[in-house]
RNA sequence: GCGGGCGUGGCGGAACGGUAGACGCAACGGACUUAAAAUCCGUAGGGAGUAAUCCCGUGGGGGUUCAAGUCCCCCCGCCCGCACCA
């Protein structure tokens, strides 16, 4: 009798294996295909979360899976060491953020470690050290220079109490998260990088990232937010001002029944500042909120300016209104309106009784009797009510009509975008210092690249609010590159998006001390073949990356616009959620769930409320600890469980049971190759030249797992992948072999099971392996050929429906004669009495699918 | 409001337009055990029938097709994203 596997001694053990051979070391190998897996690295919060695992599993499965195909596998790790929580830490635990950050890392690592994960740790690297961010602070002087990084004034949310810029997730209805005092908007003079400048670029390589997710281009797409349209002037009358508007819709002027502008457009307060009732107005659409999905459900209004405007084209006036649904950093921050072709502006005029005038008639629409009702009309169509363009589509017209302005001198055709650069100072001590002096003398100067890197100051304190490096005795205070006299040097840092848009080249030579990242081995690795992560990251973080990659390449850094050829979206980790009577959360650790079914509290016995699974979240206390879990079942359970409960994209409801499950199988499979090793051939006996019926169909079952694992691997099906193992697994379980080449096929087959399950159960699979008599550990093994002939039967199972009704199944040699499936069809008893005293029609026969009889 | 996605047993989920429910979880019956756990064998969409077999079933309603979970139209519900983007 074998003794019970014995998880954590067995999985430390392969453990060490890997290390001590490097199984997971790589280098630029030009004989070889590459393959770059990509996981998105972790903030080193202190602990791995389930989301982790279920990150690093996947990616895990398709490294392990690569490399056994003889690819080149770089699959590196680090960590996204700068940002809040690390001055959270200081201010609320008085730790330095350093080493809490530092001491996360420790542990995490470790936690990393015990899920077995196919990492080349040499290749590690943490944001937050000089040797990495010195890197970025050279980027950013390149991009000064290319003229890609510029400052200007911009809007923050200032906490007046804490003296600090807010993130707007910081701020709460309008105030401070931590103080609640009343959130302040501050100007300050800050860095920008200039990602619009690639607006259309970024938009255009979208269309390249096929193995991208659809959600996600279209994402970024909506985010980039290209628009063609028409900007143009018009004149407000007895005020000498104008007003300058875009429009996508330059077709529709002679619509237009009204100018509308911002509530924040200057010209607002110019026209209408002094009115009774102005301020109020404001007031009001300032408490609207600014998110887009608040001001969706309120209603739409407006303020009169007692203003009309005309445009020359046009040649009549309209009235112009201040309204709450124009977007001041939108286009120029003010519109003209046409009730009959745009929604809000009809439910606008229908509010203030102004003219609904439709100049777009759909095709065999009568433009005489054409009329709106509740709804605008959006479709094409003729122009119709607008003078020298009439009877043009609404292509032609938009032309016409931009043309037309071009001519006159009013207004020019122009492209908007919505994307805005992308502001990277941060009024913060925990990240990576600008690299830049402020001079009285000569203002603005990069720091000189040999006095790079700019290092944090380790003296500070967190006692007092505001950002430490400000109130630093000496280390803002230096001499100015250029003129020598005192100057002062910036103490903002980069938004830590900056760290998170690179270091994907920086695994190529993480351990360069003089480059980023040599050219040479960049352009061997990149671009990441499969990158893996949250959805969040959906738009900012690959945005800024894609940004970035274009703009290294513009610096010379490396050849390549793309930075992720593949991308892949993990669904989130949900968990149930428990109440006590009281109506307070109840962490899973705290229940019990009893014999006849209940859910009691485990100090009390009180009755447990159960609710929904749902994302886990600190609040409702739906978390485990993936540490928990994997000292309870190990690392190869818990992998498997993530991988075989739903498809990798969708959520994954986390269940106890669900890993006992995969707990079971694990203990199953082990017990059957130990215990059962007298019924395997030997291990290097020749292969039997013939196979009885029972040894080939077990043998076809191996080969089509080994297939269809492959290519299910691929399609991140890893729920199938499972699933499939599972079938060989029961094939395997149940089979008795009783001749030699039955005892060849089930070695062959337990062999193929342990081969294609190592990129899931990794250790599992390299005991097994080793228990089967092998010396070569798995992870130096190839992934094994699966035998063409033996993925094919020779005889099928097909259907037989009568008037599309399953009525019987027959079964046939495969490719059998359609004449052979009909007349095998027609004589089945079953189908006989089916078609008895009907007249047969038709019958169809799709080979080795199905046969349809069809009676009258 | 716009954009995207989803809806299949008690549950998670499978299913090139071609035998719906693979695989698993939970459940039930049995074996082993003094007993339990573990393990093993078996049953299992709903309904009728001793059975053969039949009827009904993929959110609802229509349609296309020899054949629809799958394709088309309308509707309902849930989830995600967003920027009233002119």
């Amino acid at each position: 009798m074998a003794e019970r596997y014995n998880i954590n001694e067995t999985e430390k053990k392969w453990r060490s294996v890997w290390d001590e051979r490097q199984s997971f070391k790589v280098t630029e190998d030009r004989t070889k295909d590459k393959y770059y897996v990509l996981e998105m690295f972790p903030y080193p919060s202190g602990r791995i979360h389930v989301g982790h695992v279920r990150n690093y599993t996947l990616g895990d499965v398709v490294a392990r899976y690569r490399k056994a195909k003889g690819y080149n596998v770089i699959h590196p790790m680090g960590w996204d060491a700068f940002g809040l929580p690390a001055e959270n830490a200081a201010i609320e635990r008085g730790l330095h953020p350093g080493a809490w950050t530092r001491s996360n890392i420790v542990q995490m690592k470790d936690q990393l470690k015990s899920m077995g994960l196919s990492i080349d740790w040499e290749r590690e690297v943490a944001t937050c050290e000089p040797d990495y961010y010195r890197h970025e602070q050279k980027m950013f002087l390149d991009f000064l220079k290319a003229g890609l990084a510029y400052r200007k004034e911009s809007m923050v949310n200032w906490d007046p109490v804490d003296n600090t810029v807010l993130a707007n997730e910081q701020v709460i209805d309008g105030k401070g998260w931590r103080t609640g005092a009343p959130v302040e908007r501050r100007r300050l003079s800050q860095w920008f990088l200039k990602i619009t400048h690639y607006a259309d670029d970024l938009l255009g390589g979208l269309s390249t990232l096929e193995r991208w997710p659809e959600k996600v281009r279209i994402m970024q797409e909506n985010w980039i937010g290209k628009s063609v349209g028409l900007q143009f002037k018009w004149n407000v009358q007895g005020a000498n001002e104008t007003i300058e508007v875009f429009t996508t819709r330059p077709d529709t002027l002679f619509g237009a029944a009204f100018l509308a502008l911002a509530p924040d457009h200057p010209m607002s307060e110019k026209l209408a500042g002094g009115k009774e009732g102005f301020a109020e107005f404001r007031r009001k659409c300032q408490a609207q909120g600014t998110s887009e999905a608040a001001i969706e459900q309120g209603e739409k209004f407006g303020f009169d300016t007692g203003y009309t405007a005309t445009h020359p084209l046009l040649g009549r006036e309209v009235p112009v209104y201040v309204a709450n649904f124009i977007l001041m950093d939108y286009g120029t921050g003010a519109v003209f309106g046409v009730p009959a072709h745009d929604q809000r502006d009809l439910d606008f005029a229908r509010k203030y009784n102004l003219p609904v005038r439709p100049v777009v008639i759909p095709e065999g629409a009568d433009p005489a009797s054409f009329e709106i009702g509740k709804e605008a009309y959006v479709g094409p169509g003729r122009l119709a009510n607008s003078q020298f363009i009439n009877g043009l589509s609404v292509d032609d017209a938009k032309a016409d009509i931009i043309r037309r302005c071009e001519e006159a001198g009013t207004g020019f055709g122009t492209t908007q975008y919505r994307l805005r650069d992308w502001g990277i100072s941060r009024q913060r001590y925990w990240g990576c210092p600008i690299p830049i002096v402020h001079c009285g003398n000569c203002g603005v100067v990069p720091v000189p690249e040999d006095q790079l890197p700019v290092t944090l100051p380790d003296d500070v304190t967190f006692d007092k609010p505001g950002n430490p490096l400000e109130r630093h005795p000496t280390w803002k205070h230096v001499k100015c590159p250029t003129c020598g006299k005192d100057a002062r040097r910036e103490t903002d840092t980069f938004d830590t998006f900056f760290e998170s848009s690179w270091y994907f080249a920086r695994y190529c030579d993480a351990q360069n001390p003089n480059a980023a990242f040599g050219k040479e081995k960049a352009e061997y690795w990149l671009p990441v073949d499969q990158y893996i992560g949250g959805v969040e990251h959906a738009v900012l973080h690959l945005l800024y990356s894609r940004f970035f990659t274009r703009a290294l390449r513009d610096c010379g850094y490396l050849d390549i616009a793309e930075p992720f050829a593949g991308l892949f979206t993990q669904g989130m980790v949900t968990h149930e959620t428990y109440q006590d009577q009281a109506g307070k959360w109840l962490y899973p650790t705290e229940i019990e769930k009893t014999a006849d079914g209940k859910v009691i509290k485990v100090d009390d016995r009180s009755p447990v409320t159960v609710g929904p699974s749902i994302k886990m979240s600190k609040s409702k206390k739906n978390t485990i600890d993936p540490q928990d879990i994997l000292d309870t079942y190990g690392a190869d359970a818990t992998r498997l469980f993530i991988l075989s409960d739903s498809p990798p994209e969708r959520d994954l409801e986390w269940t106890e049971a669900g890993v006992e499950g995969a707990w079971k199988f694990v203990n199953r499979l082990h017990r059957a190759v130990t215990e059962n090793a007298d019924g395997f051939a030997a291990k290097d006996a020749p292969k039997p030249a013939t196979f009885g019926e029972n040894a080939t169909r077990l043998r076809q079952a191996a080969h089509r797992a080994i297939a269809g694992v492959a290519t299910d691997v691929e399609n991140f099906h890893m729920n199938k992948a499972v699933a499939r193992v599972r079938e060989l697994a029961n094939a395997l379980f149940a089979f008795t072999a009783a001749t030699d080449d039955e005892r060849w096929a089930l070695r062959e087959g337990y062999e193929s099971l342990v081969r294609i399950i190592n990129p899931m159960t990794p250790h599992l699979a390299e005991e097994l392996w080793s228990e089967l008599g092998h010396t070569t550990p798995l992870v130096e093994t190839p992934w094994p050929q699966a035998e063409e002939a033996l993925l094919v039967s020779n005889t099928v199972t097909l259907g037989v429906q009568v008037n599309g009704k399953l009525r019987a199944s027959i079964t046939l040699a495969k490719d059998a004669d359609q004449k052979v499936a009909e007349s095998a069809a027609m004589e089945d008893a079953n189908v006989q009495r089916a078609i008895e005293g009907k007249q047969v029609r038709k019958v169809i026969v799709v080979p080795n699918r199905i046969v349809n009889v069809v009676v009258s």
